[in-house]
DNA sequence: CTAAATGCAAATATTTTGCAGGTTA
DNA sequence: TAACCTGCAAAATATTTGCATTTAG
């Protein structure tokens, strides 16, 4: 089913109303490549509307959350991070300290580390959510550059 | 050698002074389990000298991350989270989405991840500063219980 | 003595909230 | 028309900064 589709019949299954500040927040996280600022969406949302305010796409992103269509990621620069989650399905982040690029990577690199984890800790950890820092490849190779 | 000597050493190293502040700072952080807000180390501090300004602890914690005698966590919870590094080594930390329970593991957990990124990603992974979120070992029999 | 550090207050930055008025179903 | 949603403004939260004064070395 189309993103639009799911919203509109999660919505509406809630009692929730589809207005067009909500259409255009969602149409804008689909023409996002990647993750996006509440700042960054609402820049883009002012550019179909001028007229949306910046708490309406707090409100809706968090709505959005509420019904798993987005996910909210902390890259630790101050700034919380969001992005359509149907795009591409649950995957973890790989943000590089140096140059801030993100990377997504696939859920099953992480199998084994989530096997001993439960193990040894009794920890059941949610990986869809988990942001690494450490250097990307471009810059790992400018470091040992020098 | 003791923090507070390796912390006198790194401090006139730099040309830097040591301050009946920065000592309190550094002796309350000894004196805490686990992470602690800056808000929680200007509370303590408070009780050793109501002096004690909130930004003098935000520029210490600054200061003694720049020495690497204090690694900054960030839990997600909207607060960086402090701790001296000196009393267990690098580590990483288990959030629990529920209970908020911090647990400290093992760096090794995650050697077998950290090569697979390495070679799917070419991404060189930092995990002293990880933080996973996930359910705790009581919080998941907690959930499977009903 | 003097460069560094502090306390204070004000500024920042991001996100949240209260409320009166507008809108959707 | 009734509950929901929005824009606006103001509040809340966490952290940073400018500056005059104090202090460690």
């Amino acid at each position: 089913m189309a993103c639009e589709k799911v919203f509109e019949r999660d919505v509406r299954r809630r009692g929730l109303r589809l207005t067009p500040q909500r259409e255009m927040i969602l149409s804008v996280l689909h023409n996002v490549e990647g993750l996006a600022t509440a700042e960054e969406v609402y820049g883009r949302v002012q550019a179909l509307s001028s007229a949306v305010d910046i708490s309406t796409v707090y409100r809706t992103l968090d709505l959005l959350q509420g019904l798993d269509l987005v996910s909210c990621v902390d890259t630790g620069d101050g700034q919380r991070h969001y992005e359509l989650l149907s795009l591409h399905g649950p995957h973890l982040h790989l943000v590089c300290q140096k140059c801030g690029k993100v990377t997504a990577a696939d859920l099953d690199t992480a199998r084994t580390f989530g096997e001993r984890l439960q193990g040894e800790y009794g920890f059941q950890a949610a990986f869809e959510h988990l942001t690494v820092t450490g250097l990307c490849e471009a810059c790992v190779a400018d470091a040992s550059g020098h």
